[in-house]
DNA sequence: CTCATTCTGGAACGCTCTTTCCAAAATGTC
DNA sequence: GACATTTTGGAAAGAGCGTTCCAGAATGAG
């Protein structure tokens, strides 16, 4: 019988994940991962392989444990717009709001587009967010009028987190997102009734 | 009377800046440097001081040299809403289009916020292409619009290059940008003149 | 020519990195 | 208890890193 793993896998991958969040991959060396996950060097070699390994995996876990869940409270079958402004507030208050940004983003940064360990992850997680929001701005806004505008909503929330990253969002950026919403709801399809319910979404600030 | 250097310091500069924006700071190994500047490490480190000395300069050389011009094409005095959109569209095209990214907005991902030696020039970075966005829309839109419309872009602008930088940018993005543009067109300033120049700066594609 | 100064290139240094090795540990089964 | 299996932790190996050292090179001045 072998002995068993000291470790619950979903903690370590988190830390993990993190750890490459806020140091990128090529500054997190193994030393830095054995003090987030608590595990030696030779335990994370003997369950993910190498470095390399661990951080596919902690990509992984990242896409399926941070962006899915929500993607799906702010961009999910039953979202509205005022849900998809909160995807872009919400990275203003805890527990987003720790300014190391966003593994999707930072790994497209570092490994750029020539093919990498980063390059399946980076095009799920953006490919998710765009496919997702596409999907809440056809049903608000029509079906002719949801790629650009999810487009847009992309490349606005990446430019979101790169800022975030580097410390230079100011109310002036968050000023650009409400307005951008306030935009986008009136253009909502005639076809899509309003509700009280959506004031109650956008929170925080 | 000392020994002349044997190398063009623009020259150098500009090829360690590529290295640098290629790799990233941690990557650009000093021997990947060496292959890059033609020179051999103690010249750099005889110029520069240090790996980091170097970056400092590439940085400086990069917002000098390259963010300095395109801003002053393409957000100057005498810019219009065509420029400004040709400050994207130029990274469709060469020599923009090589799939690198901004140096600025990849130090930004890889240093992240706490202080490093790309703090100021990440700053002075976005900094720059803001207020410059802000002077141009001021013009265009009136005073009171300019500041939300300029952050807008500059996050915009930074998902355009993160994008870019990922290898992820397709047609329904350069879409989104167009049609950004042309609904600032919609809110010109009644007191802003049309010509028929502004066709002709948007160019290219 | 000599001199003083700075630059260059090759070699070497010391450190950090990633990874491997292997003995001991932890388990359930017999 | 012995056994087989996997995991863990400490030590070590080898490679790569950033940097320094220093002899020779390149210059203009005298």
């Amino acid at each position: 019988m072998a002995r068993p793993r000291a470790f619950d896998e979903e903690i370590v991958l988190t830390a993990a994940m993190h750890a490459f969040r806020t140091h990128g991959y090529a500054r997190a060396s193994v030393s830095v991962l054995e003090e987030a996950t608590g595990l030696r060097a030779s335990s994370l070699y003997n369950a993910y392989g190498d470095k390399a390994g661990l951080f596919r995996r902690a990509l992984d876990h990242y896409l399926a444990s941070f962006v899915g869940p929500r993607l799906k409270v702010h961009a999910g079958p039953e979202s509205t717009l005022e849900d998809l402004e909160g995807l872009f507030l919400t990275l203003l208050v805890p527990p987003y709001d720790d300014g190391q940004g966003c593994l999707v983003t930072n790994s497209a940064a570092e490994f750029g587009s020539a093919p990498s360990i980063a390059t399946d992850g980076v095009r799920a997680g953006v490919t998710a967010l765009r496919r997702h929001a596409e999907e809440v701005l056809a049903r608000e806004l029509g079906p002719s009028a949801a790629p650009t505008a999810a487009a847009r909503l992309v490349l606005l929330y990446q430019g979101f987190l790169v800022l975030g990253r580097a410390g230079l969002l100011d109310d002036g950026h968050v000023a650009a997102i409400r307005a951008e919403f306030v935009e986008l709801r009136e253009r909502r399809s005639p076809n899509r009734p309003s509700t009280v319910e959506d004031e109650n979404r956008r929170s925080p600030r």
